[in-house]
DNA sequence: GATGAGCGG
């Protein structure tokens, strides 16, 4: 046993793979100058394949960018410093010839792709727009309209706030009218996703429609905060740990907004206050990736 | 320790 013990049967594995019945390397000169080469290898699956390649020897400077051709002369090293010089099949990918045009005169280059039918006719598109604000078809976006707090967008007349807030705009200057037209609800302004259809109770408030409170103001009766988040969460790791209390309607993960990082605080809206309660109660304390979970009810807006 | 996100030419 000992004396035979010096071979390990894992090894031999190995060296099956590597040394098996590949056949050499065979090189063939062709009458026409280029060389054929036949190499025999493994490929990824184990198979065996065989590659060939007619190759043209080449050592014209003008051809070969001399860096190139340097390069290849260089002695490899790691690994690979048996191998001999030039790329080996299998540790080298010849990638895809890019090549740069850098041009002296780019204004030209521009004017000659103007004649490009397709890019005429976009130009001309891009010509005729016009910036046209929504609320007072003035030549603004409709962010930077003067009205925007005060007026609902063109078409969408709430009752007679809209109207006087016309009046007014036609005199020059807001005023009480206005100002309660403001009062009535912010139409218009733009709302987020996540606010969207917010209202009392939750369900069954009409898209855009006020529900006699402010816009912007979140369902938040079955929401919960939860700290202490490891940074390394996310939110669909936090929806799995909470839905198992009820139907989790919205998770966020608080991140920065810029660097995308995690900022260890999260928000997990359940459909049922209920649900929420039970959460709350199970989940505070609760381990997660070496932190300890604090969970609460949301404050703000309620 | 922290209470949220943000249109579109």
């Amino acid at each position: 046993m000992a004396a035979q013990a010096k071979h390990d049967w894992a090894d031999d594995d190995d060296l099956d793979e590597v040394s098996t019945d590949l056949p050499p390397p065979q090189k063939i000169q062709n009458k026409d100058g280029t060389t054929t080469i036949i190499e025999y290898r493994y490929n990824d699956e184990g198979q065996k394949a065989k590659t060939t390649r007619r190759i043209r020897y080449i050592t014209h400077r003008e051809v070969v960018n001399p860096r190139v051709a340097e390069r290849k002369q260089w002695a490899k090293f790691g690994q690979s410093a048996k191998d001999g010089l030039g790329p080996a099949h299998d540790t080298t990918t010849v990638g895809e010839n890019i090549i740069f045009k850098p041009s002296t005169n780019w204004r030209k280059d521009a004017r000659d792709e103007s004649k490009d039918p397709n890019a005429q006719a976009m130009k001309d598109k891009l010509k005729d727009k016009k910036v046209k604000c929504r609320i007072c078809n003035g030549e603004h976006f409709t962010a930077r309209c003067p009205y925007k707090d005060t007026m609902a967008p063109i078409g969408e007349a709430a009752g007679g706030a809209a109207d006087a807030a016309v009046g007014m705009g036609d005199e020059g200057g807001a005023g009480p009218a206005a100002t309660g037209a403001a009062g009535a609800g912010k139409k218009g302004s733009y709302v987020p996703p996540a606010l969207r259809g917010a209202g009392a109770g939750g369900a069954g408030a009409g898209a855009g429609e006020r529900m006699g409170g402010k816009y912007g103001e979140r369902d938040d009766l079955a929401t919960l905060r939860v700290t202490n988040v490891s940074e390394m969460a996310e939110e669909n790791e936090l929806r799995d740990m909470f839905e198992r209390f009820g139907r989790v309607t919205r998770v966020f993960l608080a991140k920065d907004r810029d660097t995308g990082m995690a900022k260890g605080f999260a928000f997990i809206s359940f459909a049922d206050r209920g649900d929420a309660v039970k959460a709350c109660e199970k989940m505070d304390g609760f381990g997660f990736r070496h932190l300890i979970l604090r969970v609460e009810f949301a404050k703000k807006a309620q």
